[in-house]
RNA sequence: GCUCAUGUAGCUCAGGGGUAGAGCACACCCUUGGUAAGGGUGAGGUCGACGGUUCAAAUCCGUCCAUGAGCUCCA
């Protein structure tokens, strides 16, 4: 006699249990057409699932974000119906749900080509047709391996024997196909209309790189065809954001074979990164950093004494000179502690914040390069802090709320930030350990932000803070850290004088705020379209005369908003006026200073903006003023 | 590095076994026009590189390089 409590308080009362579908049939027709799976007292059940005991029910449908998440699940499982029909030989590892879509890992034993895709989804489609009903069944371990043995999937079969003797495991059958999953599944194909494979790549079986390499099929779905074409139009729309089209459009850099990973920036790029850097400069004096350089080229010695040419000689750029060996520095950490070294520091000298622009090379798998998100060549907005361990803690708090106070004035208030703890096998004793990481924990709870913890995946030498930020297509990039090391210093002999005369080894923080300035552009150029911020901007205005009439007049206009430090250009063609304000339009300049006779007798300009604002004719001055205080 | 795809004019792309095409950009000329593309003429290409097949290769095949998507990696 089972009582059901529905999503809006009311209640049902049963004679007998019943079915989740049979619930949703006993409030209306539509909803048991609409529903996809339900949820008992919490828990994600198929629609074929028992309510036989009192319980909160609802009932899932495309409309939720879990419902639509089913729908993706069971879409991955009719590419393995579509799949084993057209290669039979096909061999099926994992197809689970991801943001948006779905995917499954195959092993076709063959190469894969875009029109198998079209040939896959074109099947999918058909088997949609004949709206079949997904039949659940409940088996044991034994009968889900001979399920599979029958089948021939190892990978099925592999994952079989992890799963814990006794455990109930669920098959969904799809007419003839079988696949193994924890679901719930849609009750019926027909709910699985509006879906798309969308790409096809490489993935290796259970991301491990020594394992053979499947073949991934990813695809998109929906609750209705309509979100369905809404989702690509987005897509679409996000792709235009990309920095690297952009940059060729607002003529901000390029890459070229010669130099892979490695960018060419030109005149309008470089005044963005300059404006970057001299706001980078401001805020480490700011906050108590002290600039240095460090060379580019050093003795493989050093390399091999920090550890590094053990661990990353592969990925190092190295040269030769009088029978010398030199890299090229892959990271400025072990130059700052030969800075540090400099001299007898005492504990009063500490914290000791070594500030570096720092460029660097790194030998990134030619497969791993990505516009400016990845590259071979990159500078890092680097620093290391020498403390003691007492001064971890205060060094981390002001460390992240600099970050995040940088990252807002540049825009961002949305970051993932991660803290990676200690790995197996990590070096030092495990109670500065201990201390470190609740340090570090304690630092992050006090932003009041979510953070997630990555156990296990810190370095070898300390516990780290990683500050990660989404490009248009939603893709991580890390960029900010905080890096703590029990190693380096000790390694590379980095000592202090303390309190009581003792020579001892300092903590050493690194830290990077941007990461490194070419990632950093990247998102940000994505982030805003390349409508930069005024005081970020390439060109922040520019001077459209009307007729040739207005050329003195527009030079000396020119000359004098540079002369108050603004970056402006003159555009003096004879072009219509309509042609010039759709390119500089077009190239995201913030102002645009119309000039013709009018503007010319009243020291004026009519003033409008890239985003197609008339502001209006106002005098020079007058503007002046204004872009004056938008730059603060 | 691995899987799949792509590489033709400065850019975006079409074409395709008989030695190249469009639009935009560029140059020149006309036009002097008040808020998102005025008109005309012209110049511009070892079709990513190197091999192979062929009477003939930009086109077919192979290798390499680069780029894109994804995987792995990222001090």
């Amino acid at each position: 006699m089972p009582i059901v409590t529905l999503p809006d308080g009311s209640q049902k009362t049963f004679d007998v249990p019943l079915t989740v579908m049979q619930l949703a049939e006993s409030i209306g027709p539509g909803l048991a057409k609409a529903c996809v799976a339900g949820k008992i007292d919490g828990v994600p059940v198929d629609a074929a699932d028992l309510i036989d005991h009192d319980a909160e029910v609802s009932i899932l449908t495309a409309r939720d974000e879990e419902g639509l998440d089913i729908i993706r699940h069971s879409c991955a499982h009719l590419i393995g119906h579509a799949v084993k029909q057209l290669y039979p030989e096909a061999r099926m590892a994992i197809g689970p749900v991801i943001d948006d879509g779905f995917y499954y890992d195959i092993d076709f034993g063959e190469s894969v080509t875009p029109e198998d895709l079209e040939r896959i989804e074109s099947r999918m489609k058909e088997l949609i047709d004949h709206d079949y009903d997904v039949i659940r069944d409940y088996v044991d371990r034994d009968q889900a391996m001979l399920e599979f043995l029958h089948r021939d999937e190892p990978y099925k079969q592999e994952i079989v024997r992890e799963i814990p003797e006794g455990e109930s495991i669920r098959l969904y059958r799809h007419e003839e196909y079988v696949d193994m999953c924890r679901g719930p599944h849609v009750p019926n194909t027909r709910h699985l209309k509006a879906f798309k494979l969308t790409k096809l790549a490489g993935a290796y079986w259970r991301g491990d790189a020594s394992k053979p390499m499947l073949t991934r099929l990813y695809g998109t779905a929906w609750g209705d065809k309509k979100a369905l074409k809404a989702y690509v139009k987005r897509l679409e729309e996000a792709e235009k954001r990309d920095h690297r089209k952009l940059a060729r459009k607002m003529d901000l850099f390029h890459l070229q074979e010669e130099a892979p990973g490695m960018v060419f920036w030109h005149p309008n790029g470089w005044t963005l990164y300059q404006a970057l850097e001299q706001y980078m400069r401001r805020v480490q004096i700011d906050n108590g950093y002290q600039e240095i350089k460090t060379p580019q080229v050093v003795d493989l010695s050093l390399w091999k004494k920090s550890g590094h040419w053990g661990h990353y000689s592969e990925l190092m750029f190295t040269t030769e000179s009088e029978k010398r060996d030199y890299a090229v520095k892959p990271m400025n950490c072990p130059c700052h502690v030969q800075v540090f070294n400099q001299g007898l520091k005492s504990y009063r000298d500490l914290p000791l914040r070594l500030a570096e622009f720092g460029s660097c090379h790194r030998n990134e798998p030619s497969g791993s390069l990505h516009g400016l998100m990845r590259v071979r060549a990159f500078t890092q907005d680097d620093a290391h802090i020498f403390c003691t361990e007492t001064q971890i803690q205060s060094e981390a708090e002001a460390f992240i709320a600099l970050t995040l106070r940088v990252y807002r004035e540049l825009g961002f208030d949305d970051v993932e930030l991660k803290l990676s703890t200690r790995p197996e096998g990590f070096m030092g004793e495990p109670g500065l350990w201990d201390r470190a990481e609740a340090g570090l924990e304690a630092a992050l709870d006090a932003t009041g932000l979510e953070w997630e913890l990555q156990p296990g995946e810190g370095a070898f030498y300390g516990p780290k803070i990683e500050f990660a930020l989404r490009d248009c297509l939603n893709r991580v990039w890390q960029c900010g850290t905080l890096q703590l090391d029990f190693n380096l210093p000790g390694r590379l002999g980095a000592q202090f004088v303390d309190e009581d005369g003792v020579r001892k080894t300092p903590v050493m923080l690194h830290r990077a705020i941007l990461g490194s300035f070419e990632r950093f552009i990247g998102i940000l150029i994505e982030h805003y379209a390349g409508a930069m911020p005024l005081w970020l901007a390439p060109q922040q205005a520019v001077v459209l005369t009307i007729t040739d009439a207005q050329r003195d007049y527009a030079a000396a206009l020119e000359g004098r908003l540079q002369k108050v430090g603004l970056r402006v250009k003159a555009d003096l063609r004879n072009e219509k006026i309509g042609f010039k304000i759709r390119e500089h339009t077009l190239q995201k300049v913030p102002y645009l200073l119309v000039v013709g006779d009018k503007e010319v007798g009243a020291d004026s300009v009519a003033v409008r903006t890239r985003s197609g604002e008339n502001l209006g004719t106002m005098t020079v001055d007058e503007f002046i003023e204004q872009v004056g205080t938008e730059l603060g």
